[in-house]
DNA sequence: AATGAATGAGTTTTCATTCAT
DNA sequence: TATGAATGAAAACTCATTCAT
């Protein structure tokens, strides 16, 4: 079945059937679009084995059980969504115009995942390691906004806030509009009328006077 | 109207046993403590029963179902606050000052019931008459708000903003703030937090203005 | 309460309101008609409450319990059925003809009836006193039948049959062809059809010659 | 028919753990034999598992509810019944003979499936599909006896009588002598009775002599 | 005595997880 | 390793019976 001479490249060969490359990247893809669109409790383990195709026994193969496949679905969503923001807010910009790139990236993520975080709120005595690490997965995404929000008042363009609360302020506008949308909503007026509202409501002139002008370049 | 024979006030002594009175309201609030901690699914018909003491075919005389008693839970609660707000709103103030009010009567609502609204998102397709129900009374609350706002974009104390998507904005807001307080976050302190930028954010200049004044009567 | 004088003609004065005359037969009836639509099982005491217009406490207090109601329906109605067919029997026609009366009755009283006989069989484990009372009930029932054909027998209109089977073979007939009748069957078709094929089955000469006698007059 | 590649007749190496073999018919067989003894609602799903040892998810993974598990079983019982049947009067015999046959095969396979009927009469208004379905099984077996019987009639062995009704004399008989028999009685004595008043009952002069004929010649 | 509200033991069914190939 | 069959603990709901007027 394996070729007895030799394997130069990989020494240590592991017996048995090799592990088939990207599955668990599959699995995870799968279980992303099921759980975005029904309530975790509502999601069988039967959808996602169908949905993307493979065993029953290979889920649990890379998931030990239902609520790990669920939290690493919603840590490598939340983990792509920071990278991607990260990303968004290393450049060398001024601070209040890095606030609408966070809107922006951060609405088109949820966009199609209205119901993405179901289940966070788990019964609270049974406050498992997992739900644990959920809290510190998103206060590092929060984190980024926090950041970028201190640095837009170090720079004058943001009133000195609670950055915390401010960042809640801002994450629950994100919800609200998108949550709730009308059918006509689009994801760029969404994002100018969340912008607008949240950097009049924390800018000082100068930063406000930034984001007028960089809204008129875009318009 | 009503005929004289038939005693209207005591229409007639009620044959057999009584219904144990206010059994009714006892389970819903009973139940509403229940949803408010745990997720619809986590909730067991057990649990609600040893809540109120009462027995579990009693439970069932009263809601038909795990679904009904959670809807009737849940419009319940959005009516009374979609009451208070109501009152709130129906004074002399100026529409500027009311926001402020809103923003205090529904943060204190939630204040204890954090995870009250989940399930809200049941799997779409499945969109039972009892779900959409439910959105004609989420409507119902947010017009109140809506309606504030419209008066307030006439009176010049908002811009001409899309009151529904600045509903929506608020409404975000308050949930965000709500939901992921700290420890140590006192209500009055978020209720300010998010009617200053709020209104900042929407408010045109005399609006702003009868805010400030307002909050540093307050102070 | 209670006159304190005198009450001469009725010494013994109960307590309290004396019982609603009739009622038990009331229940009674109404019991019948439900337990004779739907098998034990389906039904439930609420139907039984609701078709006599009793309250269920008052169900309890003339019969302890589903079952003693049912078996009370059951010995009611078979005890009615043998008195009719002790008086069918009852007269100085030659043998051969009385089973054509027997037939004729029983086919009657159970053409509304096809469902009635069902539980009988009940968990052999659990043979309570009530079922004991039930075959013994059966069997005198089908005792008047019995001794029918016995008598039979002896002035030769039947052949010397077991008369136990044999009975049993008629009440079978009966039955298969009421519970398994088509829509335009007529009462009196069926009858003349189990009494010929019976009559002619066990029958002597003479007494076949008697059944036929007979029908040649009816028609 | 079969392409030349994939091997017809080891179609393809089955994937995943294989279904055990004949547990869908251990299951079956072991929910006759519960049904036999105990009326519908008597019977409880833990009865059935704990009689064929199979754990209670596969009972439903083969039977998706217990109404589906017991009409199965009553099909699979009536179906192998009408099998029968229908050997045994596949033969070159004359017709009337052919009824003692039809009579032993079916006392035989109810003999210890006395309470094996019940629940056929579910109340009326709930005609399910499946109701339905067991009214077609049944007309399917007693088509096969009145098939029989109309080749008696055409062969001038039984008397022109409407062999609908005759058919369900016959089986009523039969159900009456076995539901009813007395703890000493045995099946080729109820058959014979019953083949005796059945045959003298509805058969021409010809087709009794047959029948005795038969009769002698097995004693 | 009569009534209808209250009760809770008992039943069907689901679905995350394990097991045999 | 990958697979799908097998499992059984857990949960919603029913309904005969009891209880408070």
């Amino acid at each position: 079945m394996s070729a007895p001479l030799s394997h130069p490249t990989f020494p240590r060969r592991r017996r048995g059937r090799p592990p088939t490359p990207g599955l668990r990247d599959r699995i995870l893809r799968a279980a992303e679009t099921i759980f975005a669109r029904r309530d975790y409790h509502e999601v069988q383990m039967d959808d996602v084995v169908e949905e993307c195709g493979v065993g029953k026994g290979t889920l649990y193969r890379y998931f030990p059980s239902k609520q790990h496949l669920f939290f690493a679905v919603m840590f490598d969503g939340i983990q792509r969504l920071r990278t991607e923001l990260e990303t968004a807010v290393g450049t060398e910009e001024p601070p209040a115009q890095k606030v609408h790139r966070i809107v922006h990236r951060t609405l088109a993520f949820f966009w199609d995942r209205r119901f993405f975080f179901s289940l966070i709120h788990r019964s609270e005595h049974k406050m498992t390691g997992e739900a644990r690490e959920w809290l510190r997965y998103r206060s590092a995404l929060s984190r980024v906004i926090r950041d970028t929000l201190e640095a837009a008042v170090a720079a004058g363009h943001v009133r000195a806030v609670d950055t915390r609360i401010a960042t809640e302020i801002l994450l629950g506008m994100m919800r609200g509009v998108n949550r709730y949308r009308a059918d006509g909503d689009r994801l760029d007026d969404l994002v100018a009328a969340v912008v607008d509202v949240f950097m009049r409501g924390v800018g000082t002139r100068s930063g406000r006077r930034i984001v007028a002008l960089k809204r008129r370049a875009r318009a």
